[in-house]
Order: C-alpha cells, then sequence, then structure tokens
DNA sequence: TTGTAAGCGTTATCAC
DNA sequence: GTGATAACGCTTACAA
C-alpha cells in the first residue's frame, strides 16, 4: 500500500494525497475522498521514503555510558518524555564506558541517521572535540559544560560544597572519596567544592585524605577500608556520588563506627538506597529527569534554528539526613 | 557526496561500487581504486536510501514500560550489548506505564521503522493482542510469558517460592505486599508461589494479610503500616519487588520492630539497596542483564527466518540474608 | 486548487 | 566482472 495507489482508489494525484499530510492544500471534498480511503485502507506514508526525500528522519540520538544508573535513566526519561512530545524517536547508543565508542557514535550518528544529538559524555579527549566540531547536526551536551556548545548541566561544584558543609561541621579531619580524573563534572568539580569547604574552614588538606573510589558501593567499601586503615583518625567522610558513600557507611558500620557520632557522611546526587539505610544519608539532589527535558527542548530549539551556545545550569536541593550531625556540637 | 560521485572519481559505475559495499564482486583493481576514493572522501552509503530500497532499517524497536528501574535498564543495557554487536541500532518507546501506548507503539513501529520488536510488557489485554497479532515484523516477549510468541521470562513463580520459603520457615502469620493484577509475571505468578508455599507448610490463607502495593519503597512503607494496624501479629512479609520489601522494612524499624527475630522479610530482584540496608534483605536474584540479551538473540533468529514461539525461562539465585532467619528455631 | 515530472541515493536485474 | 537501467515511495517546484 504506498502513495500511488491510496491516490489511484481517492481519484487524485498522488502529489494531493502528499498535500493531504503536510501543507494540506487540499479542497473539502477531495480531503474527504482520501481520508475515506486512508481509513479503509490503512494507509500510513513511509517514514524511509520520507526521510529520504526530506532529509529529515525525525530520529534522535543518544549517547550514554551506561544505562544502569539512576542518574542515567532519569535523564533518559525526561529526554524521551519531551522527544515524543514533539514527534521525535529516541535512537539509544550505549558506550558502556568506553570514551572510544562516544566518538565513534558521534561520527555514525552525524553522517547519517539523525536530526540531532544528545551527549551525556564523561570526559572531552581532543578526539571527542574533534568529533563534535566535525558533526552535520545540532548537537546537546548533558551532564557536562562545554564551552561553545550547547549544554546542560549540574552545579556540580556548589552543590559539592553543600554536601561537604554539612558533612564536616565540627570535624577535624575529612576524606575524600572518588575520581579526580575521567569525568570532569563529577571528578574534578565536585572535589574542587569539597576543598574549597575546607579552606573556607581553615582546614589544611592533605592528600593522603584521598582515596580512589570508582562510583559504585563495592568500590566505596573497598576504598574506605583502605582510606581508614592510613587514618583511623577520620571523622568526616564525602562521597563524591551517594554510592561511593553508602559503601564507605557500610564499611564503617560493620566495622562498629558510630554514624554520624565519630564519622559524618554526606553523599551526591540522593539515590533511593541513600534514603533506605539507617541512618539515612545526607546528600544533595539533582533533577536528572528535569535536565533531560531541558536538554530535549535546547535540542530542538537548535533544529529549529536557533544558535548554539546555550547554557543550562540546573538547581539543586540539599537534603541532611541522618548521617551528619544536624547540630554542631 | 553520493555513490554517483565516488563512482566518477574511482572509474566505475556506481552499481559496483555498490557491489563493493555488498556482495563484494568486484575485481581487485577496481576494489582498490574505489577503497582509495573512499578514504580520502571519508564517503558512507546513505542509511535512508539503503532502507528506502531494501525494506530494512537496521533498527529494533524496544517498548519499555518504564526506565527508571534496574530491572528494566538491566534488560535494556543486554539488549544493547547484543544488538550493537549484530549491527543494529535501538529505537526506545518508554510508554510511561501507559497500557494504550504499548499498542500505540506497536502499531508505529509495526507500520514502519523497525525490522523488529521487543516488548517489555506488564500486561496482555485484548488490544494488545490484536496490535501483536496484526504485526509485521518479528516481535519477542521479554519478562511476560506469551502463547504463541517467542518469550524470554523470569522464572517468577518459582523464585517467589524460593523466596516465600526463606520468610515463612517457622512464622505462622505471613503476609504479602504487592499487587495481583496489571501485571502478570510480577503480580499473578508471584503471588501463586507465595500461595503454594503456604499450602505445603499448612498454613491457611486469609486474604486480609494481603495489601497491595505498588512497586516502589514509598508504597511498601505505606501498605506495611496499613497491615499493621489490621495484624500487628504478622511475624513474616513477602515483598512482591525488593522495592516493596524495603519499604516494609523501613517501616518496621521506625516501629521498632525486630527484623528477622520478630518479622521476618524477603523480597524478589536482587536490588542494590537490599545489600546496603542493615539487615541485608533475603531475595532472589534475576539475571536481568542476561535476559535482554537472551530476547535480543531469539529476535536476531526470528529475522532469520526461525519459527517463532520459542520460550526462554530464566534461572535465578536464592540469596539468603539478614532479613529471614538463617536457621528454624 | 490540482496534476505533472523530477529527483532523493541506493540496490537489483539483466544484458554484455 | 561490469555497467545501464529501473525501481523503492515519497515531496516539491512548476505549470496549469
Amino acid at each position: 500500500m504506498n502513495i500511488n495507489e491510496i491516490a489511484k482508489l481517492a481519484n487524485v494525484s498522488r502529489a494531493t494525497v502528499s498535500r493531504y499530510f503536510n501543507d494540506g492544500y487540499v479542497s473539502a471534498e477531495k480531503r474527504e475522498q482520501i481520508r475515506r480511503v486512508i481509513e479503509e485502507t490503512g494507509y500510513k506514508p513511509s517514514a524511509q521514503a520520507q526521510m529520504l526525500r526530506t532529509k529529515k528522519t525525525k530520529q534522535i540520538g543518544v549517547i550514554i555510558p551506561k544505562i544502569n544508573s539512576e542518574s542515567i535513566s532519569g535523564m533518559i526519561s525526561g529526554i524521551s518524555k519531551e522527544l515524543k512530545q514533539a514527534g521525535f524517536w529516541l535512537l539509544l547508543a550505549n558506550t558502556e564506558n568506553q570514551e572510544r565508542e562516544e566518538v565513534e557514535y558521534l561520527k555514525l550518528f552525524s553522517e547519517n541517521q539523525v536530526d540531532g544529538i544528545i551527549l551525556i559524555g564523561t570526559i572531552f579527549t581532543p578526539a571527542h572535540k574533534r568529533a563534535l566540531r566535525a558533526l552535520q547536526v545540532p548537537v546537546v551536551v548533558l551532564g557536562q559544560k562545554l564551552e561553545g556548545y550547547s549544554c546542560v548541566y549540574q552545579d556540580d561544584y556548589l552543590a559539592a560544597k553543600e554536601s561537604a558543609r554539612m558533612m564536616l561541621k565540627d570535624a577535624k579531619h575529612p576524606a575524600y572519596l572518588g575520581v579526580t580524573k575521567r569525568d570532569h563534572a563529577t571528578g574534578e568539580e565536585r572535589f574542587r567544592g569539597f576543598l574549597d569547604v575546607l579552606e573556607e574552614k581553615g582546614i589544611d588538606w592533605d592528600n593522603s585524605f584521598y582515596e580512589e573510589s570508582a562510583f559504585s558501593v563495592e568500590d566505596g567499601y573497598e576504598a574506605m577500608g583502605r582510606l581508614w586503615e592510613r587514618h583511623p583518625e577520620i571523622d568526616a567522610v564525602f562521597g563524591a556520588t551517594d554510592s561511593v558513600a553508602l559503601g564507605a557507611l557500610g564499611w564503617l558500620q560493620e566495622h562498629q563506627i558510630r554514624i554520624p557520632q565519630q564519622v559524618a557522611i554526606s553523599g551526591v546526587g540522593d539515590t533511593v538506597s541513600g534514603r533506605i539505610v539507617a541512618p539515612k544519608l545526607s546528600s544533595v539532589h539533582f533533577f536528572y529527569q528535569t535536565s533531560g527535558q531541558e536538554a530535549a527542548r535546547l535540542l530542538l530549539e537548535l533544529m529549529n534554528g536557533n544558535p548554539a551556545g546555550k547554557e543550562i545550569k540546573m538547581g539543586f536541593r540539599t537534603e541532611e539526613r541522618g548521617t551528619t550531625r544536624q547540630t554542631a556540637i
């Protein structure tokens, strides 16, 4: 069933049928004939033919590092909601934390397939920047700030400061659990926020209070163990993500350390798990789903010809809970 | 840059260029000429033109009820891994728990767009079945068993039995938290498993020990409160999912009820959160990611002409932890 | 307001 | 082995 057959059945030319679906420049009479035939046959124009002809696919490529995470899936949920409403499909590219794959997908998407791209990235290597510059379609960067590109990101620096303040209070020996490279937003920015709070409070930073931990509960648990071995005097722990903080919490509780009396802990991200443990994890809430929606909207604007470079920094909400002392002693 | 220009630059016909990419019926000499031109120009055939011509999109539609859930995102992760390897793209359709949308997307996908569909559904209404029958492309149902269709699903019945056995042990007044309708697998099947264990143990079931709870921690918490008001003699709680069980755990702990001494709890799904709380939640582990991979493989087989109807029931692993008594008293 | 005709960039058929 | 040539199903000038 194609446009020719519909045209024949409706006694019009195929151009008229096409117009029926597009500009709508059709007389009431023929409009009705066509409508009837379409209803009877259940005809739908071939998306592929339309794509070829119009050079528009109505598909948006979304590149993500990993799907099994509250933050990413929240963002995707927001993106999908917004795109659906605008009549776009979501083409998902999962890189499984392989940076090279991000570049690969950027190229693949650019050459074909999609009208726009949303990149939920972690770090921007020279290869990334080259691929981004070579892009033929609009792109929005989500979760990171990137000069010269439209982007939507969390206020990682300020959020980390707030989280650090909760944890710090009257503590003398704070520690940091996370990474400081390979991820600009959750790495460098959060660490910077943490350090600045220390400075505010006049606490000198000794780098042996930093312990590297990937962003999972297990890694946080292990890292806490290594940290404690070096510094059992620690009285506050900052987890760069809730997962890390929860891993640390687990380790400390298993070792009979009282939370928050002996050690205070705070995280970033406000995950479901953090609200389930006892005591509940002090954290900072990000609006992941909304940021996904914002990114999608930004992309739609871009595709409508708006200039690139608009930046949206999302707000956050501090959630002080049981793992930090409510009042300074 | 299209196939004609490449042909001209390489001094061959465009048919030869096409063959270069497809059947490969090209002499070594011309092959080399074409290769060079392609390398220089960075030419890639237009996916849209190929789709139109071959009637193959190399895209798979994946319909999901909701993305923010460990089970669904695990499945998608598995699907995406497998599809990528086979050179297929993943077109994501998020229904946000609107059953009607599932039917809508089935139609949309069928008419166009995709070479195959993976449906992660919850329930099958007559409308669903009509849409499935009308499908023009192969489909695999993931997470539910559906007669006559290729499907991959968890052994919800047996898993629920195992979970119920852990929780039950010497308990006299077990309760059930979950739903029994709107979701065949996580609703009916798990409830059936629960009831059968009760029968095994010779415990009569009184339906006032059932309390409806949607699958979230908050709902589990609320439901537990309602349940306890009716039956403070409860000594074991079965959560149809880990989230529900965790909500119940939270409520009970807040009310000074000792777990597992006074009340034992078990869940289904083995989420990250369940491993973080203290005591850790006894549960049953499902292989969500693997089931996604299996579904993708099944779909690839289907698209290769294999007959539909193959069913894959996934295994599971019992995880007895702190919320159930390790040994019967 | 409608129809004719060209063309989007491929692949498939069929001679050569 | 290779090259014309004809689709695939649609949109869009342009002419009427």
